[in-house]
DNA sequence: AGCATTCAAAGTGTCAACAGTTTTTGTTTC
DNA sequence: GAAACAAAAACTGTTGACACTTTGAATGCT
């Protein structure tokens, strides 16, 4: 029965533990994982019910580690807990998801301020490549390509700045987002507009200054709050 | 044996169960707001080792509850765990702590921001006034009473930004300072300086100009990074 | 039929016990 | 006396069981 969580019985066709290898980490922190991803997926959906018996069983494991993996889903903000009747996933409303942009915009724009002092001329051959890229893959209407090099292009100016505290925050912020039921997949409506907006971020850093650079990384998030707004509202 | 709950024995002059009157609230939730009010406090010092039995017996519970609790903190980054050699309280370096004040810095900077399109007579009036306050404590040379005051001061312009998200993750970012060893109690060093960039930032906010509000509120927190980074440098 | 009541089923909250790992202690050997 | 090894103590990881609460369905009454 221990053996069970290297080698789970595979019940008729049953989807639990995905890559669960290397036992090197806790099962609570391995299901925290599996039950984000759910979450964030959608495949659990907002508002959501979570029995921890049907969860634990789904996973093969008691409900001991689900109860642990569900408090890190609380701390972290993915579900509420209702004594007594269960925990839920987490759903953000519209206004929530206007006040997360705009913290998202403030932490982003701290990007372009801390970035503009470190701008070297490798960093901008990289990011005026990313644009490049970008642009054919707009002019080629490949939006899964697209959206895979605009989230590269984000990453990329978030690690540059060297502090990892911003880049949690960051992160911790979209993936809230994703509990906004009425989320729209803004990169489809404005693409090649998007990417007019990183070719100014770009241009702002190359430009020394650290009040446009900030401003214009704060202003890209902002207008992905407003199509939000938009189409949300 | 239940019973030990709302009413636990009290063996000798011990210290557990704060206030638990009302038995609103799951123990493990319960247990959480303790342990964070321990570590934030000091009396669990960052880098101490966090035995479960010890911890359990501390606060008359079981160890899954406290458990619990304990991936809760994980969850917030206010412990960390090794598996199979148990959890210790975070000890945040100066590095992190400078990055996480820039962090900081841009989320108040955005309340700021936010402000300037907010600002009321009242608002104003009340500001005002918090600052005639904290300019006689300070002259008074009551750090105590200004410490407290300060700190509403900050609370009252937090909230009235409206935006409870930019709210919470403030107050994140600065119990997380509190995890750093070294931290400065750096209000006794900068008291009237402190308060005349208190009223720079009003004052900007009066102004109605917003980029010049949301730099004040930046650069207040920046200087109190600076303060920090050359006390614990 | 409609509404209140009762009772069982389902689910969460908590605990005590077991399994496996790490750390400490004690002993032996050189 | 110091290093290597072995046994045990301490601790974490996980589980199954029990207590209490909520939910929902069946029953009885008007």
């Amino acid at each position: 029965m221990h053996d069970e969580r290297t080698m789970p019985e595979d019940d008729g066709g049953g989807e639990p533990q995905a890559d669960r290898t290397a036992v090197e980490d806790s099962l609570a922190s391995h299901l925290e994982r599996q039950l984000e991803h759910l979450v964030l997926s959608g495949e659990l959906a907002p508002g959501e019910r979570l029995n921890e018996i049907h969860l634990a069983a789904r996973f093969g494991t008691s409900r001991g580690p689900l109860r642990e993996a569900l408090r890190m889903l609380h701390a972290k903000g993915f579900v509420t807990t209702v004594r007594n009747r269960g925990m839920y996933v987490r759903a953000i409303g519209r206004e929530e998801a206007l006040e997360i942009y705009d913290v998202r915009a403030a932490i982003f724009g701290l990007a372009g301020r801390i970035l503009t002092d470190k701008v070297t001329d490798d960093l901008l051959e990289h990011l005026y490549l990313a644009l490049g890229e970008m642009d054919t893959l707009a002019a080629a209407r490949d939006f899964d390509a697209y959206y895979r090099a605009n989230l590269g292009f984000h990453e990329f100016l978030l690690t540059s700045t060297g502090n990892s505290s911003l880049v949690a925050q960051y992160h911790s912020l979209v993936d809230k987002l994703h509990l906004c039921r009425a989320r729209s997949l803004v990169q489809a409506g404005g693409l090649s507009v998007s990417n007019r907006e990183h070719r100014e971020m770009v241009e702002s850093l190359a430009s020394g200054d650290k009040f446009r650079a900030q401003e214009a990384f704060f202003r890209h998030v902002e207008r992905a709050k407003m199509r939000f707004g938009s189409t949300a509202g």
